[in-house]
DNA sequence: TATGAATGAGATTTCATTCAT
DNA sequence: TATGAATGAAATCTCATTCAT
């Protein structure tokens, strides 16, 4: 998946996100990325030999930033804060992402549309996010706990929902009501 | 977003859609959808002057059968089956429709892609669903009953990243445990 | 391998037959073929989805064009002409055309560059041509003859080399001297 | 034309002659060749400053070798090997050298694609060899004899040929009746 | 109603070449 | 001597849409 180590590569992946959470990796095309980085279409070919390539390593930043903001609210368990607070919190701050979300679901609609390399990457780094979401529930309701494995799956299943919805209709969900359904599974 | 009346209207919508639901509305050309509903791209276009045109049409489409699902299980609350129960039931027979999920999410990207009138016959016909969603649980809790309105938008939201999840990684969320959640809010 | 049967189909594949006899191939852009048959890039598109596929019938023209002039001479075969003679007026015939000889050479090339299908047809037509050497060398010598195999072999290897030669060097090979040779072996 | 002397001159020859011969000088981009060699692009560009300038190179190395083969068989002229023998084996030599056909092949698609400077070098070797065609065949069958320039142009017009059979159809011709046939015009 | 033909605009990809360091 | 970065020009391919018949 090709990376040309270098000094701007970094600049063109961030612009390249943000023009792509907004319009979509389909509805982006590879002239307009160059233009918005300030280069020309075959310097953006140095760099990335392929629009697959790119939206490759967009993919890995963007697992990095949502497993990095969970790891952060990690930080708030065990202060004064409540169980069902916290829980609230995170959806909370997972859910007041637009960029984040817009770009989740324009890579999800990539991988969707049959690109093996990149289900193989957003599989994995998915997965990790769901380990990191499980360790934040160990830390919140002890290690061990029998209802780990349900309780994780359903905050995640609940997440991404919520970002299609969030996304497009621009409405939260009942976050409150969602850890309080989580808090008594642990009951 | 006119319909140009005709008489092969409803096979165009249906081969578009199980052929859509398979590539994606972007990845599917007209010629693609003409070929396989077995006439010319001209006369595709007679029948529809726009792509964007079939895609709403099938939209619709889209909607009535997931609705339809729903109203079907409707039947079978007050059956001697306990809540809980009919709530998996509800969950699992949605979650196991692949064609309509991936349907369901190929129509997400076209939305957020920036097709306006999409946008607002896909929120209506969301919304529609919603209700539906509530009746269901009317019938089940009963009428008025305060948590309607979180436990609704929960399985919604639920359901929503379910459709992602089961699509993208062919793994199914824990529906018992939901069901249990929603239950208990009712306690 | 596509085609899309049309009427201006011929057209198409005479004015890219003469183009591509002239620069090659790979120094014929789509574009230079379009214009020159007086069309759009994408009109050529609808007719020929891709190079290949044009280069593909040029080639069953090509060697269609090559066979009927040798079967044209297998007339003269029985005149009072003498076999050497004869096999000298082929080879001088031959070695006169130097846009056959252009595009058999081009097409070589296209053949050598990895092309699998283009390999099978062309494979298949040069023994098509192969088989008419034979024939032309059964109404000359009498049918049966042991030195068929070899002579027909030696003179489509003369053949195609003087392709070359007459091609790059401008230079005509040795005619009667080589039908002499042929001559001999059947003496 | 100019090399730009330097060490490693001559491993970027024999690695681009290499790829080359497998892939054809038009397939084959300099940043292949920078890489096979182990140095960056900007570094081949130091030795040479044109593909063009490459290709020259390559060119005389190709018949350098090709000369040097015909050179070698002339030693085992006038040891006790008849004369049809030694003209077999001179054939089946030429015609075993794979790599040596396919580059031959691909250059000669440079030639003809309109390099001037190439056709110039191209045909002064390719004469430098048909030299050495008759200083063999005067080894073999005595000096002056009329038969030589005949002899000797029939010759390379069939090895030209074979060259094409052998590297397309991967079949060889039937080298003792070709040696046969020559000899008989000495006869 | 139906269609084959045509097209223009734009997307991705490729690459020889240049150049500052 | 050596190189990474940059670039412009061009090539192939794609497709929604139009239109004469």
């Amino acid at each position: 998946m090709a990376r040309t180590s270098g000094i701007n590569q970094d600049k063109i992946l961030e612009v390249a996100e943000a023009i792509i959470a907004a319009k979509g990796a389909k509805d982006t095309s590879l002239k307009d990325i160059a233009k918005a980085v300030g280069i020309s279409k075959g310097t953006l070919y140095y760099h990335y030999s392929t629009k697959e390539a790119l939206v490759y390593d967009i993919t890995a930043r963007h697992f990095d930033q949502v497993i990095r903001r969970m790891v952060r609210l990690t930080g708030k368990v065990g202060q004064k804060v409540g169980q069902e607070e916290i829980l609230t919190l995170l959806l909370e701050d997972l859910g007041a992402q637009q960029q984040i979300s817009r770009l989740h679901l324009y890579l999800l609609h990539e991988v969707m549309s049959g690109n093996e390399d990149l289900l193989a990457r957003y599989t994995d780094r998915y997965r990790e996010w769901q380990d990191t979401m499980r360790s934040f529930l160990s830390g919140l309701f002890g290690e061990e706990h029998p209802a780990h494995a349900a309780a994780s799956a359903i905050l995640m299943t609940f997440i991404e929902g919520n970002t299609v919805r969030g996304t497009v209709f621009e409405e939260s969900a009942p976050y409150r009501e969602m850890a309080l359904c989580i808090t008594r599974l642990y009951g």
